[in-house]
DNA sequence: TGAATTAATATCGCGCACGATTAAATCGCT
DNA sequence: AGCGATTTAATCGTGCGCGATATTAATTCA
């Protein structure tokens, strides 16, 4: 015989295992293609946020700090220290539209822009070690974007 | 007429599109989910690798430091301070297995047992907040579980 | 015009995530 | 028994990610 409490709490167990939730799947996906990005960025002295702002930039430069928290889904307080990193790298320059002095406008340099070639290489190699049939990883991908938009 | 220049130019735009790019979708949901869980777990003071660790004891305790590690993906270097946490808050006991004393065990208090009820709360609303139907939630968590093992 | 409101970045504090290193305990092997 | 190798956690430094707050510039509208 079993008690309603005894069924509650199985009910808790069952629900909870971590190997059934969304949250821990995303989670642990998410930091080991970090750490799968990680050499390939290391050679270009980038870190995978730092890749992904360049994403951005490569797409379409210049652009302000506010499209490019947009584009990321990135705070001002995360993007603002990284791109001065990326400044420092010298590879972005960040100056204040003369337009609207609020605005700071991000714009590739020489060397950020010479970049892009490496980064197409890193994109080959990552897909390499995934070792996924492209069609399995667009439709991935398609999946994640409806994801909690 | 187009250089071959050109045409190298034009595909690496075409591929490294951040749109297009399978890690961007994946930071991203990752990101948007890590927010959507945080007023839930506001409530019971933990942070969402806060949360991860409790769903992993919830499983089962007491589990040493590294079969924690072994089950969420993570380095000691994290977990540790993140244990020292989860210990001041009075949800967990932390103490050198008498068996092996390179060892440390992690066991559930009282406290930290009683918060698997309310833990089944935020589970729920955090499906109700995702709006998806189950099958392509468990869909994109089986094709997450596969990528980059 | 000028005071209040709104908008765009920046700053700060906290908690990860991880590589590199360290410290301590155990194991393996002779 | 003894000693080098291995295992287990912890420590440290760097770079996010974000909420709360501050700062400065533009806009609104009384």
């Amino acid at each position: 015989m079993t008690s309603d409490a005894d069924k509650a709490l199985d009910k808790a167990v069952e629900v909870l295992r971590l190997d059934r939730q969304l949250c821990f799947a995303l989670y642990s996906a998410a930091n080991r293609v970090t750490r799968l990005y990680r050499p390939l960025l290391d050679a270009l002295g980038l870190t995978y946020p730092q890749y992904l702002a360049m994403l951005v930039l490569w797409e379409h430069s210049p652009r302000t700090v506010g499209e490019m928290g947009q584009a990321l889904d990135l705070e001002s307080s995360t993007l603002t220290p990284l791109l001065k990193r990326l400044e420092g790298a010298g590879l972005i320059a960040r100056s204040r539209d003369p337009d609207d002095e609020r605005r700071v406008i991000i714009s590739l340099t020489d060397a950020g822009d010479a970049m892009r070639d490496q980064a197409l290489g890193v994109a080959e190699q990552f897909f390499c070690k995934l070792d996924t049939p492209l069609p399995e990883l667009v439709d991935l991908r398609e999946r994640l974007k409806r994801l909690a938009v």
